[in-house]
DNA sequence: TATGTCACCGAAAACGTTTTCGTGTTGAAA
DNA sequence: TTTCAACACGAAAACGTTTTCGGTGACATA
């Protein structure tokens, strides 16, 4: 087991300093070919590679960025990850991946833990108790450090940054729309307690487009499940109560999940409902019925992040000015045998 | 915007040494309450942090582990990822997750990358493409440098390392073995080629239980699918060639397609034909019919990686001894309604 | 011979910590 | 008054880099 070679060493066996080294790796016009060589061939020998944590105290950047989600287990997540990783790498960037579990304090946690130089910047999607608590402080913070902060998805606009979404008002209008235009007119909602950002925007753009269409808004339609883990009951009920034509879920468990129930009910989809979903993610690929989604590319919001953050780390100090802008991800609809 | 205040920022303002001010923070017992006070009330008003970067230097570790994956939007991955996150949060250790896309040379440049004082050990998966070339020479020479590795799932044994996985070949055997218990005869195996280790593992698995039970190993009956994007083809033949009882797939995607292509082609599952996969994962648990399969606990399986690696990082460098552990993770046999 | 110009190299600072060791001051004991 | 311990603090090294600045010797020019 040997040691990594540092400078100190490689100077010290050749009798020469530490100086002329670190020059002579860096091809420095200052040294002659000869000790350059002699140099080089000793490092490559004894496989020398610069210690990257010297470098980061050095540089004062770490090269090294932090993405914290709510879950990971939630393939639209895991999307943007992948797509972040891509970015980062491609640029020389590591990630550091950080998990809420949906809880204030461990975001707080996370954050302060990584914002004393062990990393450049945030790539964060918040998680619920931050939403419902609105509480930013730890968010501010960093910002107020001089430390970019990219927020995706999960957003606040009572923190000034750069931001990357997806008009989930306008996606879930659009959603509602296709269903309105294939004619039905009782179509149900099942979305998310209100202070998930996400889900209340996209309950707005549902009630948006029942409006604008001058159907009336049932109150007994939109059924808010706040318990993920135990909602087949209120799906049932839902169903038991209505006579409905369609179903709109603000996400992909919700819709298989009512899939399986108006199936165990005894409705056939898309026959005598049609079920649309949000996130086009592995479940409604592979479901049967495949399912008809909104499709947020995850990849894409995962890259986008990437490269805003990148381009605020790479702009020198003096030169920055703070200015913020929120890009918003197309959507795009995808048809499958969900609808009819 | 105000930078992050340093030990040597609050000594000149409080008028004392840079020693002082650490000392003072560190509660040392060789400053004067006084002094100590009036340090610390500073620290706190100016919100003052050590610099993780300057630490790691001088402790020559970095508290950050890195797992190198093929994939992330496997769910199987993600799974494992936050099992290694959850058990290194809790011992205040970070997480920097690399993609390998199943690629050999982003395996070996995330490596040569992190090995650099970066981060203090490693947590691995094989790509595809390392598995196929044999080539382990990024790892080997990581190890002889002292720096500890452990790999799950997709392993090797040409390395001497710590290792976690599962007993593919037993499970496999197992779920083959359930199937044949139901009295199938006509099974069919999924698989992937030969170098993904696991698929390997699993195929023997398979035709183990099926001598073991005197039953006729038939190489129509065993599909290796190569391209895993487009397959259905692949399944399709098998079906319409050979009046199956029963299906055995070594993933949930080969699982859940043969689900879809069997009832296309007019045999219900389970009624006619019998499906079992391999990892519990999300599809597996919304598809319809939801699929009985073995379930392989990535969480549980990250949580035990991370254990040993931490362990390995926590004992003294003097104490260390070349041990190397395998552990093995049971697997369950999670019966639902594609089998009968 | 004195001066200047290169080419080549080393010392040292800097990044932000922690820790060892040394030093000056105080008060009490001899 | 001297001696000694205890106390409180500072200087400096160390972690591994990069870079600025200065210095030395050789050689050419005046």
């Amino acid at each position: 087991m040997r040691r990594k070679v540092t400078l100190k060493q490689i100077a010290k066996e050749l009798d020469v300093s530490i100086s002329t080294v670190s020059k002579s790796l860096r091809d420095s016009s200052e040294i002659s070919e000869d000790t350059r060589q002699k140099v080089q061939a000793f490092a490559k020998l004894y496989n020398y590679k610069p210690n990257n944590i010297a470098l980061s105290l050095k540089n004062r950047k770490s090269k090294t960025i932090c993405i914290i989600i709510p879950e990971i287990i939630h393939h639209f997540f895991a999307t943007v990850i992948s797509g972040v990783e891509h970015v980062a790498n491609e640029n020389g960037y590591n990630v550091i991946v950080c998990l809420s579990d949906e809880s204030f304090d461990k975001e707080v946690i996370n954050m302060e833990m990584l914002a004393n130089g062990s990393i450049d910047g945030f790539i964060m999607s918040l998680s619920k108790e931050t939403q419902q608590k609105r509480d930013f402080h730890h968010i501010t913070e960093v910002i107020s450090q001089g430390m970019p902060v990219v927020m995706f998805d999960r957003i606040t606009n009572d923190i000034l940054c750069d931001k990357v979404i997806i008009d989930d008002n306008l996606a879930a209008f659009n959603a509602t729309q296709f269903l309105i235009d294939k004619g039905f007119k009782k179509i149900a909602l099942l979305t998310t307690v209100d202070y998930v950002s996400v889900g209340k925007l996209r309950t707005e753009g549902y009630i948006k487009a029942l409006k604008t269409n001058d159907l009336k808004v049932d109150e007994n339609l939109i059924v808010k499940i706040e318990d993920t883990d135990n909602f087949e009951d209120q799906i049932e009920n839902l169903i038991l109560n209505n006579d409905l034509d369609a179903i709109f879920a603000v996400n992909e468990i919700f819709a298989v999940t009512a899939i399986k129930v108006a199936t165990r009910l005894g409705k056939s989809v898309p026959n005598d409902v049609s079920v649309i979903g949000f996130t086009d993610g592995i479940i409604s690929k592979y479901s049967s019925p495949s399912i008809t989604t909104v499709s947020q590319n995850g990849v894409k919001m995962g890259e986008k992040a990437a490269r805003m953050l990148l381009e605020k780390l790479e702009i020198e100090e003096e030169d920055y000015e703070e200015q913020y802008k929120t890009e918003v991800i197309e959507t795009e609809l995808v048809e499958r045998e969900s609808t009819k």
